[in-house]
DNA sequence: TAGTATATACCCTTTTTGAGGTATATTTAA
DNA sequence: TTAAATATACCTCAAAAAGGGTATATACTA
């Protein structure tokens, strides 16, 4: 039966509308509405009784993490599959926190995509995982604090600025910086951000 | 007519098959082959008469630019058009020096990839630019040799490894470094890499 | 509750970057 | 063929990052 009313929010018209074509003759697909921002798809969520949302989570003008909140919290009955390209570890722990009922790579095929729109439909859940790069990430584990000074780094903060938003002594921050460097086992700090990445600490 | 044989090649599915649908029922497109990889895309060559290739660049096992020019020389009538997420001035200027018929930002629109198509087709040629990003580009102007040292930077290298690998003196690295950090108004490194991927300097 | 993991903070030292200059061949372009 | 731009190299100094420890309170967990 056609009871999915689906919104794709991605930034990328060829990415939106490749989608949208590969899914318009989908035999529980109703109704298709697209949207390039966070603005224009919390718009569209009020235009039309869409009960299902295909969200990029990497969006220009807002953070995907919170518009994810925001949604499920507004409209509690839709369901919110997030779509990435990245393999990003604390985004997909976030996702869950969230009320995301999903999590796909951009690098999951149609049979992939279809799977997760049925099964989440009828009330699962769906988080597709790169397997190689989840036995990457197991390799290195940072700890809660360090995943903050790194992402921290990554922003281009210095230590004493990280100290000074985090409320603790530079001293600190260096050490969780060596710790962290010394996990990834790089010696600078472009390396270990290049790494971070690869391995889905960040995006 | 429908004269286009198309492959298009691009290593996520979601874009990929996306892109297929979308071309499909293109009243100049004739057949389309998809490859995921460099390599799947050499050896579809070879099994389809294909004229035009719709490559992604950023591709996780090749070089996409020497994929292009590799293409090109082998087959110089089929027409390479580069797709990149990435509006990046180094690589613009790249494929069109290494015979790429056009280069389509993942942000174009239908009917801007249409558009491409058909003119291509005709002879023509197509590189999208963002505006915006290219006026932004021609505000900040680095010198042949602080592109390099840029690169190298972006690599990972500290300025002792630049110097080596250049055969100049760490001096001289360190200069141009200071410059390019005064040029882009920044005050470290991590700073400086983001705006250069901002600007379109690195991908 | 005992043991482990984590977050905190400090020591010392070296290396690397960043900020302020100057100077001079060598290219490039007018 | 000059003037301007570029690439080269140096100086000094400050700040930040990296490499090597140690130490302790707090939180988690077995």
């Amino acid at each position: 039966m056609k009871n999915v009313h689906l919104l794709i929010v991605d930034d990328h018209p060829m990415v939106l509308e490749g989608l949208a074509s590969l899914l318009a003759n989908h035999e529980m697909i109703a109704t298709i509405n697209t949207a390039i921002s966070g603005k224009e798809a919390l718009s569209k969520l009020i235009q039309y009784p869409i009960n299902m949302v295909l969200l990029d989570i990497n969006l220009p003008d807002v953070n995907g993490i919170d518009l994810c909140a925001k949604i499920t919290d507004i409209y509690p009955n839709i369901k919110v599959v997030a779509v990435s390209s990245f393999n990003n570890k604390s985004f997909f722990q976030k996702i869950i926190d969230h009320g995301g009922k999903g999590y796909l790579l951009k690098n999951s095929t149609k049979s992939e995509i279809f799977y997760a729109i049925e099964h989440i439909q009828f009330g699962g859940t769906y988080f597709s995982i790169d397997v190689e790069k989840a036995q990457n990430q197991s390799k290195i584990l940072l700890t809660r604090r360090e995943i903050d000074i790194l992402e921290n780094i990554s922003e281009g903060l210095s230590n004493q600025q990280i100290a000074e938003k985090l409320f603790i002594s530079v001293l600190t921050v260096n050490t969780h910086r060596k710790t962290i460097l010394a996990k990834f086992d790089v010696g600078n700090t472009v390396m270990l951000l290049k790494k971070a990445k690869e391995v889905g600490y960040l995006s």
